[in-house]
DNA sequence: TAGATTGTTAATCGATTAACAATC
DNA sequence: TAGATTGTTAATCGATTAACAATC
């Protein structure tokens, strides 16, 4: 199964919970192209390396797709992560609305910013990093968020595996060094300006 | 050009630049991919879409590849940005500390909400949503960032393009349509929350 | 049945990798 | 000159698109 593929069901999922809550009871693969941008065809092509999800005919039910695409990405379940860095983006993530839409839960925020631990952001109390490796074994978490500055990513991320972690989002603009076993996705929004920066500026009109 | 060559760009500035406070002065293609991951091969081959930048038998030289890699991207002199949205997300992008580096200036923070609007987050006062097509035309601004909820985010987005962007980062989790001419980069945490539980549950051990 | 739409196969397209001639 | 390393060409690989048989 190709990473693009897997990479556009999240915008899949979205867009059938939207339909799910305007009412609408089933698509086809057309509809699903007006509505993602993502053509028909490669929306069935997409869906076709998980199985089959429609009716020939007919096309999909909204929510059934919903659920089976969810179950595909392992959200079909409450599922717990650690958050690492209660800073400004720290706290912005723990403020994002769609934590409970995708199933995910923070089972625990932590810093090692003495001035922090201790402190409530919204309805968690940020931890000692020191109570790390405690707490993701009594959680049992496997995934978790770095949200600290790029000189302490590497060395965080370390103790994370260490302690059971098997995919990390990375939001330290620094190439981290695991093992091959850990998942890591990068997400690095200056990165993103500067990409838009080049197209912006490389334009047919207005140069 | 492909569009991967021009993402992995930042990677390669980003990259550089640590090199250069190392005051490492010259790297091979070798060497970069020690420091990124990306193949030796890879590297030179998305610099050949832009150009020549090294000399054979020696390399690149470090400052030199990265001034004409920002020329590129065109982040080699400072450009105007507007930001849309001093929620949680708004003020955590105002203090991200890359801006500088990436010669990116916030020119102007906006958001609809009274209570935010005239409050000062950190050197930026939130001014009122009905002043952006004023102040985008006076600063001139090519590019915004939507940091606003979903169901405001179209609205913004349009009304940001009639004021002269040409180039947006979505944080709402929408799709976006706009003219051809725009272009758009999403960033989606929650995506990529959803991607890597899928490869975390479908690892090879531990399942 | 006729019309619609899927799932899948084959054809096309584009990106990556490998190899190597050019050249420092 | 010999060794190193680029820039580029050709070969491979993988993803997307198009077409269509299956089937609701």
């Amino acid at each position: 199964m190709p990473l693009p593929a897997l990479e556009r069901l999240s915008t899949y999922i979205r867009c059938l919970r939207q339909l799910e809550e305007e009412g609408t009871a089933s698509v086809s693969s057309q509809d699903m192209e007006r509505h993602t941008g993502v053509t028909a065809a490669q929306f069935r092509k997409d869906l076709s390396y998980f199985g089959e999800f429609g009716k020939r005919g007919i096309g999909y039910r909204v929510t059934e797709l919903r659920e089976r695409i969810a179950r595909l990405l392992n959200i079909d379940e409450e599922q717990q992560v650690l958050l690492v860095g209660a800073g400004h983006l720290g706290s912005a993530l723990i403020a994002y609305p769609g934590w409970h839409f995708y199933r995910f839960r923070i089972a625990a925020v932590f810093d090692k910013d003495p001035d922090k631990i201790g402190a409530a952001i919204r309805n968690h109390v940020v931890l000692d990093m020191e109570r790390l490796e405690e707490i993701a074994a009594s959680v049992g978490a496997r995934i978790g968020i770095l949200a600290v500055p790029a000189w302490d990513a590497q060395g965080v991320a370390d103790r994370l595996v260490a302690a059971g972690i098997v995919g990390l989002i990375n939001f330290a603009p620094t190439k981290l060094r695991l093992p091959p076993q850990v998942s890591v996705r990068e997400v690095c929004f200056i990165c993103e300006l500067a990409i838009l920066s080049h197209l912006v500026h490389h334009q047919p009109e207005k140069g």
